[in-house]
RNA sequence: GCCCGGGUGGCGGAAUUGGCAGACGCGGGGGGCUUAAACCCCCCUUCUCGCAAGAGAGUGCGGGUUCGAACCCCGCCCCGGGCACCA
């Protein structure tokens, strides 16, 4: 209607764990249940009228869509990370690099020299998709594995809440890390919601800092600190339980006690270990260290608030400056040294008394001191920081030191971690890669491609007490020998091979679906170039690296979706513009997050939910099969029995009311509450407009050609005005309302005069055509048309009929609205003022009192201050 | 604990982002049509006082800036979400 192509679309993410275990519940194959799910929900869709394009729809378990998901693993197996030139390559220039000596190999050792395994090794370290041996979160209750984003902050999964362990497991790990840089900086070029940008941000957890080595008997120890300015002040350091010196730095009086210790803390779960509420725990190794700034010898502890999985496993604690260090001090009674002066106001909001100098006492402090404040007690023959008074300036003062000295060097940390890509479930895409007898991995080439999911009666993971961490998970593929080992051809002769029994996460196919829209018949690739550059490459015609990323112009999506979906999705489509397969640097250039739909849910006072469609409200009161019961409030769903399907509102109110009423409710980015009573307000305004344009009793149009009354025009343009911009800008709540309001307007004419305007009949209805299609088809067809109104041109607004001859002013006498003046829409301040001051109640008001001033406001109001 | 959202009539929500608070819908009240009811049509509906004209109060609470604040600033309170010993 306003002259765009649109490609819209909409598809099924069907593999994973909700399918899976939802099939699990019913006893039923998850492929029945997925594909009559996805039936049922294309039916119920089409009834609604989107215009989805379902010729672009298509499901993640598609055999034709899941061979291309198989197609992008092998294109990320097959690359490697180029730092230098910071993207993606072909794997196979990697190895070229190694022979031609154009990259020197791991330990510099000559590539022909190497042998076949060490090559292999070499190059199977740099590839994005790699196998690792690394603890994983292992969830007994669902047989499988987790990403850790699937994992919640209390250490249980994300889906069905179950406990998760940590593991050492053979696993499929996605090189994401490589991109943390790209992915952060990128979201600067995305018109993302702020909050969304926000989470990832946090997730990826960039932060700048320093590695700083500390000589020990055991070794160099490495730390990762983001305030090497306060080295200083380092009195102690502390390593993670796991962490590999940890034996080397034992000595002999403290090696039972240290041993009991990390025995503790492997036992104790995830839950225990994120406490942050419960004490510091730790245990000293017996071995010193030596602080590189000063040569002072500071103890090496052992504590399990220091993590393995970050940095580098150790740190330098720095009590007087960090609060976890501070209250582990106090704990052991190490000392704590100040080497900054904190500002005055930071003793008194403690109700300290102000200390300053060398002599800042922190036996006084009641926790760290974190922030800007001169440096004291920080020098060393080399370098001062002493007397500086910012952090900046002293992280970049010691940073020069250290890497001038050869104790460190400034470098970035991420909290983000590779992705965890192995599932050991039934229900997701079986992986292109086969072993051989070596037990090595071998990627299937494309023309095997897709390895087909084998039939199996039986599709239950292991089943698993959810606390059983002892227990190895045995992956359902595991049950077909005749799937799992095959004998294939894979260029040196037919040869045995086990087939990969574990399978891919439920983030897969939804890391690229968006890219199958667009050409989803496509045998011999993915998406074809040209059509993926015409509806996804960059706006400004640009490279992707700069200026506009490209991508899908709106997905509208739940947050949910925030580090997962999102992030991956992001990943994936960042290698294949790496690699050259798609234009687009994003695959979502613009996102909006829609709110949840909520409604009242009712308990019985035993507590159970009962059917909230069958329950009764009394004088303010709720009642159930006669029964009072009490009234909550929550996300639409099974659990609460609060769901109110779309067929009851087809069958009740029809598709137009339910959608005009969705629309309606509220901004399509807040979550708001459905209450079906209040469906009826949109199912009457549509049977308004019914009736203004159709003669209920004869099924006759009653419209006339007679010229519109100048009111009602006028009325007609400000409406086209006001809901175009508020279509633009996603507002259907207020579009609606102004559309209302000139119904409104229309049916008064019509009760006047019986009939309706030919311009505003034609106007509404085509203004109504992408809310409420089917009617406006309806009476687009009765008023004469035999083509869809779908291509039928937006209506326009006649600008000169926007604007009134007069305009009303609200006159306020010291902010309070005392009278209200009609002057001239033109009308000059000067014009304005003189009949502000000349009106009789203005006059009134002032009761003979000078105004000491007139602020008048053209096209807005006036305010006379006396 | 830290970081984001948000708090406006009986309810869902408007308010051109500093300029008439409460659009539109639900609910409620009154009237018309009808033998009657439903549907439909018209009017009223933020609260308090008042027969009324009108007056006063009012956007979670307390301050502030401004001629003027739902909107900006400071300090709190509540609700929703994210992260959580990340050095």
């Amino acid at each position: 209607m306003t002259g765009f192509n649109v490609l819209h679309a909409l598809g099924y993410d069907s593999f994973g764990l909700p399918a899976e275990q939802h099939a699990i519940a019913t006893g039923v194959h998850p492929r029945v249940n997925t594909e009559s799910n996805v039936a049922n929900m294309r039916r119920q869709l089409r009834r609604l009228g989107l215009g989805h394009d379902a010729r672009r729809s298509v499901a993640t378990t598609d055999e034709d869509f899941y061979r291309w998901t198989q197609w992008i693993f092998l294109q990320v197996y097959n690359s490697w990370y180029d730092e230098t030139s910071g993207r993606a390559r072909p794997i196979v220039e990697l190895e070229s690099e190694f022979a031609t000596g154009a990259r020197p190999t791991p330990n510099s050792v000559a590539w022909s020299t190497m042998s076949r395994d060490e090559q292999r090794a070499a190059i199977d370290n740099h590839r994005l998709a790699y196998l690792s041996h690394a603890p994983v979160n292992w969830c007994p209750g669902l047989g499988t594995i987790l990403a850790n984003e699937e994992v919640t902050a209390d250490g249980r999964s994300d889906i069905g809440n179950y406990p998760v362990f940590k593991k050492n497991m053979r696993q499929w790990m996605m090189r994401i890390t490589a991109y943390a840089d790209r992915l952060l900086d990128d979201l600067d070029r995305l018109d993302w919601p702020e909050p969304i940008k926000l989470m990832q941000r946090n997730w990826i957890g960039r932060s700048e800092g320093a590695r700083v080595d500390f000589a020990s008997p055991a070794g160099a120890i490495t730390v990762f600190t983001t305030r090497p300015d306060t080295l200083f002040g380092a009195t102690f350091m502390v390593v993670a339980p796991e962490h590999p010196l940890v034996e080397a730095l034992t000595t002999d009086e403290n090696r039972s006690a240290v041993e009991a210790y990390r025995a503790a803390a492997a036992a104790k779960d995830a839950i225990d270990r994120q406490d942050d509420t419960r004490e510091k725990t730790g245990v000293f190794t017996g071995t010193y260290a030596t602080n590189p700034v000063d040569g002072s010898r500071v103890p090496v502890w052992v504590a399990d608030y220091v993590l393995m999985g970050y940095g580098t496993g150790a740190i330098m604690a720095v009590p007087c400056g960090d609060q976890r260090d501070f209250e582990f001090a106090r704990r052991f009674g190490l000392p704590i040294p100040a080497i900054q002066q904190p500002p005055a106001e930071w003793f008194e909001a403690r109700g300290l008394a102000v200390q300053s100098g060398a002599s800042v006492d922190t036996n006084s402090w009641p926790e760290a001191f974190v922030g800007d404040g001169a440096y004291i007690n920080s020098s060393n023959s080399g370098v001062s920081l002493d007397g500086i008074e910012s952090i900046e300036e002293g992280k970049s003062r010691m940073n020069a030191w250290l890497a001038a000295n050869g104790h460190g060097e400034p470098t970035i940390n991420f909290k983000l971690r590779d992705w965890l890509f192995s599932r050991q479930r039934y229900w997701g895409e079986p992986f292109p890669i086969v072993y051989d007898e070596d037990d090595q991995p071998v990627a299937l080439p494309e023309s095997m491609l897709p390895v087909l999911l084998p039939e199996l009666e039986d599709f239950k993971p292991q089943a698993l007490d959810p606390n059983d961490d002892v227990t190895d998970p045995i992956p359902p593929l595991a049950r077909s020998n005749e799937w799992r080992n095959v004998v294939l051809d894979l260029g040196d002769g037919p040869r045995t091979y086990r087939r990969e029994i574990n399978v891919m996460p439920q983030w897969a196919g939804s890391c690229w679906y968006e890219l199958r829209y667009l050409d989803p018949t496509n045998r011999e690739r993915f998406v074809d170039g040209d059509v993926e550059k015409y509806w996804m490459g960059p706006a400004d015609g640009g490279d992707g690296m700069t200026g506009h990323t490209g991508g899908v112009d709106l997905y509208v999506g739940g947050v949910e979706h925030a580090v997962l979906h999102l992030l991956y999705a992001r990943f994936w489509h960042k290698v294949l513009f790496d690699l050259g397969h798609v234009s687009s640097a994003e695959p979502f250039h613009r996102l909006f997050n829609q709110g949840y739909v909520q409604a009242y849910a009712f308990r019985d006072p035993r507590g159970q939910a009962v059917p909230a469609a069958e329950v009764e409200e009394r004088d303010g009161k709720y009642f159930f099969d006669g029964e009072e019961v009490t009234r909550e409030y929550g996300k639409m769903g099974k659990s609460l029995k609060n769901i109110v399907t779309p067929d009851e509102m087809y069958d009740d109110y029809g598709a137009d009311t339910f959608r005009l009423y969705e629309m309606s409710m509220g901004p399509l980015d807040a979550s708001r509450p459905w209450n079906t009573r209040d469906v009826v307000g949109m199912q009457r305004f549509l049977q308004r407009v019914w009736r203004n344009v159709v003669d209920e009793n004869t099924g006759d149009i009653k419209v006339s050609d007679a010229e519109t009354p100048l009111e009602l025009r006028k009325l007609l343009h400000r409406t086209i005005d006001g809901v175009r911009s508020d279509m633009d800008g996603l507002r259907f709540n207020t579009a609606i309302a102004k559309l209302i309001e000139l119904n409104n307007a229309l049916t008064q004419h019509v009760t006047a005069h019986g009939n309706t305007p030919r311009e505003v009949a034609l106007a509404i209805t085509r203004m109504l055509a992408p809310l409420c299609p089917h009617m406006a088809e309806e009476i687009w067809s009765r008023l004469g048309h035999t083509a869809t109104i779908t291509y039928e041109p937006f209506p326009d607004a006649e600008s000169s009929l926007l604007q009134d001859d007069t305009m009303e002013y609200p006159v306020q006498i010291n902010g309070k609205v005392r009278a209200r003046i009609v002057v001239a829409t033109g009308a000059d301040e000067t014009a304005v003022r003189e009949i502000a001051l000349g009106d009789d109640k203005v006059l009134a008001a002032l009761a003979g009192a000078t105004p000491k001033k007139v602020i008048v406001v053209t096209g807005r109001m006036v305010n006379i201050v006396v």
